[in-house]
DNA sequence: CGGATTTACCAAAGCGCTTTGGATGATTTA
DNA sequence: TAAATCATCCAAAGCGCTTTGGTAAATCCG
């Protein structure tokens, strides 16, 4: 059943069936209700493939997630930004294109998804330092939020972020008030910004107690539990061993303990652990007390917003550009307690 | 730039150029080459919206989550299988096209996939017992492919599933050999078509020796780390507390570990894990000797093929149905040993 | 009451592609 | 050498919708 058939048989013409059914005034009561009728009972469902060659909007968002061969990763986190997300366009009856990418096929992506029209829009993920999308992108034409920032780009676009600096330097700043002099950082991937933020405000922490960063308890990589156990494994086995570790994800934490676990100590008596923890839905950082002390910002409502905000710039192109930046909530729980100086001198 | 305007540049006719550009043959290769390399000079790339309408294929493949008010969860896997699926879409020019679908809308959404033709085909995501998508899909005629079975369907349809009921049962065995008689299952929700094929696998194994399932150590949930951490923490305070645990997902697991550790027990010498692992890429089972048994199985190479079987049935619609039924690795990890009869003997 | 509005409808021209059913000249075939 | 075949190309008709630029009848106004 197309608009044409239904139009027939109403007998009515294709315009006026057109326009009853969206909602436009020179139509009258009467045959909208006739025609929505007609429309429910024939099951009659326009064919986006036409009404977006009309319209020339494709009701779609594109998500476009870079898969580096070698370490094909997909960020756990995603799925909870692409349901907050979801929630959103859903309201809005827009759909979701997913787009997994090989790197270095990036900027065809990017060049088709505008001229093929696919989408009418683009939420860019995992944002690097100085991430060639953003010009890209701005130089296509194609409207889009960023999740997370690109330091170092010049000229506005529009972002939605977490205070990663702030978060950092207050969770470090807890543990130092704990009396924590050697502090480990297990940290994102380096070449990704918001891991830049956190080592900033891990640093300056450090910095405004006089305390100078050490090379051998800070590592970025690939946030999987077993980076985690790994990194708290070897530093451990240090000489002067951190007292406490500052992780990026919890699943990185998780990898931690696993690791204080196997050195025989306690979590939150003998070492401490804070983390960042994205909220994630079957991830959840314990119930009551949490397992975790750790700085929280809920991804989900990361993805509901940008979702949001990439809406509106597509339904007011020359708004000019919009910022949010989501500060966390730092929660104790029971991975953090007073430092007992060096391992060796405790017991 | 459009075929239009590209076929006048060319003083050719639209015809000709979109021939020339889809490889058909009635056009000569000098021609061709003229028309490819115009076509790359002017950086024409046909519009996907008008190209669909034409040839009636949305070249996308729709993936729907359900997304269940009050537990909204994204299962962990997803990311995983989609990054698997995403290859196989994008070796064939397809697209991904996501629905989150609220609980209820679920059935307007298929038949609008299929009339509003936004997509070729369907992969179905966590199927029930006796799911009605599928009867609802195959009455509404779009191709689609089951990850995961369904029990109590009749009639044929396409899927790609574990082997469950054989890996639980050989978990099950292998702790029983271990000497294991109280042995819990901390499965996922019991609707799960999945879950309830572990169970039974479970309960075959206790059955073929003897052994009566006991209902207080047998849990199904929401598979997330509260969930096994909870569980296990229960269980253990049992007068008859198990002396193993079987758990559906390594995150569970992980929540089971928490247990342990809080419980002061030893993983693998105390108590014993067994879990199943989907072999996400942020969560690997340790390097070198996994960190838990496991029976395994890739979710991303389950992607990838089921991706490919629906490819296979869009392009050959009357070819049946096809099925692919993958067996587990059973890994021994540093998880499991002996049994030492009931806790309290032990030491 | 006649002209100006308003109301309710519609024909037809796109949107940018594919595909059908030729047409034209060159090449084979008998 | 005439008929059949082949190699290239093309005009035009869709695909199913929206939107422009109307028309005709009903309503308003002074």
């Amino acid at each position: 059943m197309n608009l044409k058939t239904l139009a027939a048989t109403l007998n009515l013409s294709q315009t006026t069936v057109s326009r009853a059914l969206n909602g436009y005034s020179d139509v009258s009561e009467a045959t909208r209700m006739r025609v929505q009728l007609a429309a429910k009972q024939f099951d009659y469902r326009p064919s986006m493939r036409a009404k977006s060659l009309a319209t020339g909007r494709a009701m779609t968002i594109g998500h476009v997630i870079p898969v580096t061969s070698g370490h094909e990763m997909v960020n756990p986190i995603f799925g909870d930004f692409i349901a907050g997300a979801g929630e959103t366009y859903f309201a809005h009856g827009y759909d979701t294109l997913l787009k997994l990418v090989p790197d270095g096929d990036e900027e065809t992506v990017y060049r088709d998804l505008k001229s093929r029209g696919t989408v009418d829009g683009i939420i860019i993920h995992g944002p690097r330092m100085n991430d060639p999308r953003i010009p890209l992108l701005r130089e296509i034409g194609l409207p889009f939020v960023v999740h997370g920032r690109a330091s170092e780009i010049e000229g506005g676009y529009s972002w939605l972020d977490v205070n990663n600096k702030s978060a950092f330097e207050r969770a470090t700043r807890f543990l130092l008030d704990l009396g924590h002099r050697r502090i480990a950082l297990i940290n994102g991937l380096e070449s990704m910004d918001f891991a830049h933020r956190r080592k900033n405000g891990y640093v300056q922490a450090l910095k405004n107690r006089q305390l100078n960063p050490d090379p051998d308890i800070m590592r970025s990589e690939e946030m999987t539990e077993v980076f985690g156990f790994r990194s708290a494994r070897e530093m451990l086995a240090l000489a002067d061993a951190p007292t406490a570790f500052l992780t990026s994800s919890m699943i990185t934490a998780i990898g931690v303990r696993r690791a204080l676990e196997d050195a025989g100590l306690k979590m939150g008596r003998d070492v401490s652990i804070i983390t960042h923890d994205d909220d994630l839905s079957y991830l959840k950082n314990g119930e009551g007390v949490p397992i975790f002390t750790a700085t929280r910002s809920s991804v989900r409502d990361a993805g509901r917003e940008c979702a949001q905000m990439l809406l509106d710039q597509i339904r007011n192109p020359d708004k000019g550009h919009a910022t949010q930046l989501f500060e966390v909530d730092l929660t104790v729980g029971h991975s953090t307690g007073p430092a007992h100086g060096h391992l060796w001198d405790k017991g």
